[in-house]
RNA sequence: GCCCCGAUAGCUCAGCUGGAUAGAGCAGCCCCCUCCUAAGGGGCAGGUCAAAGGUUCGAAUCCUUUUCGGGGCGCCA
């Protein structure tokens, strides 16, 4: 249990004690401010409000019955009844010794930990990964990562799009490719230029556009030349794919994916169990769910549409497939869909089917994670000038390129391979910082200086916090180990540090509820602003007292500790130096 | 037409179940390397939190209306 949680609990007994009724939140959050203490808690007010009692007095009464000597220093009462709470040093004392064992450990997953699917990235491999994939593969990650750490029994799926009606026309073109193994295996070096031309070719020769109709129906008919192509088309994509993850770090595997075409097998039971459980209804020839909740234009209901006049099926279907899968096969307690935004209506449509038809059980947790959209200077969703997206490698050969220039600016004595080293860690890490920092929901604006910015609320500034860490145990001489020293907290930089290496569980449990992973880039940044306002006002090697300098070297180690672990959680790595 | 999301410093953004004097970074100006890495630190300046009402002891946060953006709304994904 974390400190807030904790404080949280024994003032929330505090106040029922003092005559609030069972249940009343204390409402302890860290300080608005240095001058209030370590954390306040603001329950009492209302409380006291419903009770119609004066809040001071309310607040008096239970401060009184609250038991926090062992946590609490000091604890007054303020303004219109906040209690102001100080954590003793023997506390922070205590949570800083077992700080790298216990505090930000990782939880063990057991049988009995939640379960939790995390769908993310997802591309469609009918194209190259661009700079648009960033958001829900670099979130989606580090959320994984999260989960995991703090004791979730973490799936990742990769709902990749390898099925659907771009594909016959990238069949088709290759099938008049086929003859020449060279030439295609060349074209298809290039997945962007690939569809592009085949695009081309679609729209300027109506009898090739007809041949990628019929290789649609082909394909989905299980026609053995059709397949064989496919397969070798998605063979190239993933590999493409699983380039990208492994240079961003990203930790997906190829037994993470699960593609769409994975339930073209369950979709006519998908509807079949729709039609039992009475939910199905015809319109215009489609089948089609329709909920009572869910009302569009003049009031007339909302269709999902799960079957077309056609036959066919559509993406709504191969979702409540996927529900289905995870939470029947899967076990999942929880899925978290990082998905963009507009589709949000999409899920709300699909969640709600999945429990009227019974795929998802009441107490499973159904999650649209959304994200903006990138958007261009313009305004308008991302493009560049020509019409065409930023590909993800072009963002990473600069990143690094970048990062390169700087450090044999900043360190030209170090070896070459070193700096490339350096060069790949900082800008691939300036990269993923830039996107994850920002609320997940916010629109955002690329700009190639804002993303590879090296300087302020950036990765590189809490790698650098990092290696000024390392650069103290190798000068000490000294491997960076936790060590038992008691640490003191004398100094106000000192306590100020000490505070927000204690505070990091808690954000991490926010950041578990509401998948915002941005709160752990604001915390980590705060731990790293204080850890360089102790460096500078705090001399660590050169403190005159041996006691000191083993204290503060032991404050230094946490810190390093909790960037490496909390960068780590976030996918990005660390240097001992640049 | 209906629904969803947004509007906070010149720019990019934080602001967690309503809390005390709204915070960062960048850009601007000033200062700090005989001193543990200046990818750093210190300081100055910069805001009617889109607007107007309302609820509340207390509103950037909740409610209503309006303005301006973005997105979505039957057989693409």
């Amino acid at each position: 249990m974390t400190l807030r949680a904790e404080l949280e609990r024994r003032l929330s007994a505090a106040l029922e004690r003092a005559g609030a009724p069972p249940g009343t939140p204390a409402i302890v959050q860290p300080a608005t401010r240095a001058g209030f203490g370590d954390y306040q808690a603001n329950g009492a007010m209302g409380a006291a409000k419903k009770l119609g009692r004066p809040p001071r007095e309310l607040a008096e009464t239970a401060l009184a019955e609250a038991d926090l000597d062992d946590l609490v220093a000091h604890a007054e009462i303020a303004g219109p009844g906040f209690i102001n709470l100080t954590l003793s040093d023997a506390c922070l004392g205590g949570q800083l010794a077992a700080f790298s064992a216990e505090v930000i450990a990782p939880r063990p997953v057991t049988d009995a930990s939640p379960r939790v699917v995390v769908d993310y990235s997802s591309p469609n491999l009918a194209k190259e990964m661009h700079v648009g994939h960033l958001r829900s593969t670099i979130i989606g990650d580090a959320m994984a990562r999260i989960l995991e750490h703090t004791g979730h029994a973490v799936l990742r799926q990769n709902h990749v799009g390898d099925w659907g009606t771009q594909f016959g026309m990238l069949l088709a073109f290759m099938a008049e490719m086929s003859s020449n193994e060279d030439t295609l295996a060349h074209e298809l070096n290039d997945l962007e230029t690939f569809y592009r031309h085949a695009k081309e070719r679609f729209d300027a020769d109506p009898a090739f556009a007809q041949r990628a109709r019929d290789t649609v129906v082909r394909l989905q008919r299980g026609d053995p030349v059709c397949l064989k192509l496919w397969e070798q088309f998605i063979e190239v994509s993933m590999q493409h794919c699983e380039a990208v993850y492994a240079r961003l770090g990203v930790g997906l595997e190829r037994r993470h994916v699960y593609a769409e075409s994975a339930y073209n097998d369950d979709l006519a039971q998908v509807v079949a169990d729709l039609d039992t459980a009475g939910l199905l209804t015809e319109s215009d020839g489609a089948q089609c769910v329709f909920l009572d909740e869910f009302k569009g234009k003049d009031d007339k209901p909302l269709p999902l549409i799960v079957q077309k006049r056609d036959g066919g099926y559509l993406y709504a279907t191969t979702d409540l497939a996927a529900i289905r899968h995870r939470c029947r096969n899967l076990r999942a307690d929880r899925v978290l869909y990082f998905v963009d935004n507009r589709q949000s209506l999409h899920f709300r449509l699909v969640f709600a089917v999945a429990r009227a038809a019974g795929f998802a059980s009441e107490q499973t947790r159904l999650e649209h994670m959304p994200f903006g959209t990138m958007l261009g200077e313009n305004g308008r969703p991302f493009a560049t000038r020509s019409g065409g997206v930023v590909r993800l490698t072009e963002l990473l050969d600069e990143a690094e390129h970048r990062a390169y220039a700087l450090v044999t600016e900043k360190n030209p004595d170090l070896a070459e391979t070193k700096r490339r080293e350096i060069a790949r860690v900082v800008g691939i890490g300036a990269v993923k910082y830039a996107d994850l920092s920002k609320h997940r929901t916010s629109d955002y604006v690329f700009s190639w200086d804002g993303m590879l910015s090296f300087d302020g609320n950036t990765a590189p500034y809490l790698q650098y916090a990092y290696t000024r860490v390392q650069s103290l145990f190798r000068r000490a001489g000294i491997a960076p180990g936790t060590t038992d020293t008691t640490i003191s907290l004398a100094e106000p930089a000192e306590r100020t540090l000490a505070l927000r290496l204690v505070q990091l569980p808690e954000t991490l449990e926010i950041v578990v509820r509401d998948g915002l992973p941005h709160l752990l880039c604001s915390h980590l940044f705060d731990i790293a602003v204080a850890f360089m306002a102790f460096y500078e006002q705090c001399p660590v090697l050169t403190a005159e007292d041996p006691a000191l300098r083993d204290s503060r070297m032991a404050l230094a180690q946490r810190t390093g500790t909790a960037l490496e672990t909390g960068l780590d959680l976030l996918g990005i790595a660390t240097v001992d130096r640049m």
